[in-house]
DNA sequence: CACTTGACCTGTCCGC
DNA sequence: TGCGGACAGGTCAAGT
């Protein structure tokens, strides 16, 4: 489940590392994975050097010197790791390592069974794609139209032009929803996933299930602040690493351990110590205080 | 048109 | 111990 903190940790992590490399070679086991005829990643992909690593929304855009860019989804159990040649030879076998006291997958000795592919770049080391539910994808866009790809996306909410302006013209077009919908609804802010969904919504003091019509202008300034504040924290703390969310170096976020409610269903809130409820909401399980929460 | 649900997948956990 | 079923939740297509 990377969201913007963990996808942008692999983008910080990423970028110095393949900055300037060229692609010498690309393994695929899973040919479904990639959303181009395999012939075109072999033309523009192979033999063109990675000119940076830069990410939108939850995507990230690997821009090639072949005139495309290389967009990587990594959905809900993608997991991108960079491996230095020295350590190829060393890896060893699998062996899972856990965040939070959950197993966060078999990372430790990649390629797994879960790695589907493998781009080999011009110094030795290699970058793993695994996904073990291969939701994820790979797909080559030309850079002309890269923008008119990605155009849907609403506003990124790291960056300045993320006004609450913005955010409530884009709350606008969703009057009649549910206000956790429209947080996961990428158009209206891009990047929020279900666990910052849940957290900015208890960091603001509102209900998941409201409908965004009846929010005050007090409530969506709050709201706006929050998501601010929960994905800069998130950023800081290089993610949240359950389930499967391991950063391109195979390394656990920090952020499970500071959030707020995400998961923590039947212990007490930490605001009024009530016991936080889970329900589903928008499709998706939520977790929240149902007496500070309005 | 706006919104909701189902499908895509497989590993893990829980109850019987 | 085994097994069926619920659950995980990003996104898009299909359904209401």
């Amino acid at each position: 489940m990377p969201e913007l903190p963990e996808v942008e940790t692999i983008r910080h992590d990423l970028n110095p590392l393949l900055k300037n490399k060229r692609v010498t070679g690309l393994r695929v086991k899973k040919t479904r994975l990639l959303k181009n005829a395999r012939s075109l990643f072999s033309k523009h992909l192979v033999g063109a050097t990675i000119i940076k690593v830069e990410r939108r929304a939850k995507i990230l855009l690997l821009q090639l010197s072949s005139g495309y860019t290389l967009v990587i989804h990594l959905k809900m159990t993608g997991q991108l790791v960079y491996v230095l040649p020295e350590k190829i030879r060393a890896a060893g076998k699998p062996g899972k390592i856990y965040a939070g006291g959950h197993p966060i997958g078999n990372v430790n000795g990649v390629p797994n069974k879960f790695t589907y592919i493998i781009l080999k770049l011009s110094d030795g080391s290699n970058l793993y794609f695994n996904d073990v539910r291969m939701f994820g994808y790979w797909r080559l866009i030309k850079q002309s139209e890269l923008e008119a790809a990605l155009g849907h996306l609403g506003p990124e909410p790291l960056l300045k032009n993320f006004t609450l302006e913005v955010f409530e013209k884009n709350l606008k077009r969703r009057q009649k929803t549910i206000i956790k919908a429209a947080l996961l609804d990428q158009t209206v802010v891009a990047g929020i996933g279900n666990i910052y969904a849940d957290e900015s919504l208890f960091a603001a003091g509102i209900s998941p299930s409201r409908r965004v019509s009846t929010l005050t202008t007090a409530e969506r300034k709050e709201l706006h602040k929050s998501i601010k504040k929960v994905l800069v924290a998130a950023v800081a703390a290089r993610g949240t690493s359950f389930n499967s969310y391991i950063d391109g170096l195979g390394r656990s976020g920090t952020y499970w351990d500071k959030r707020l409610v995400y998961g923590r269903k039947g212990e007490p809130c930490p605001r009024c110590r009530k016991i936080l409820d889970k329900i589903i909401v928008a499709g998706r399980g939520t977790t929240y205080c149902r007496y500070c929460q309005k």
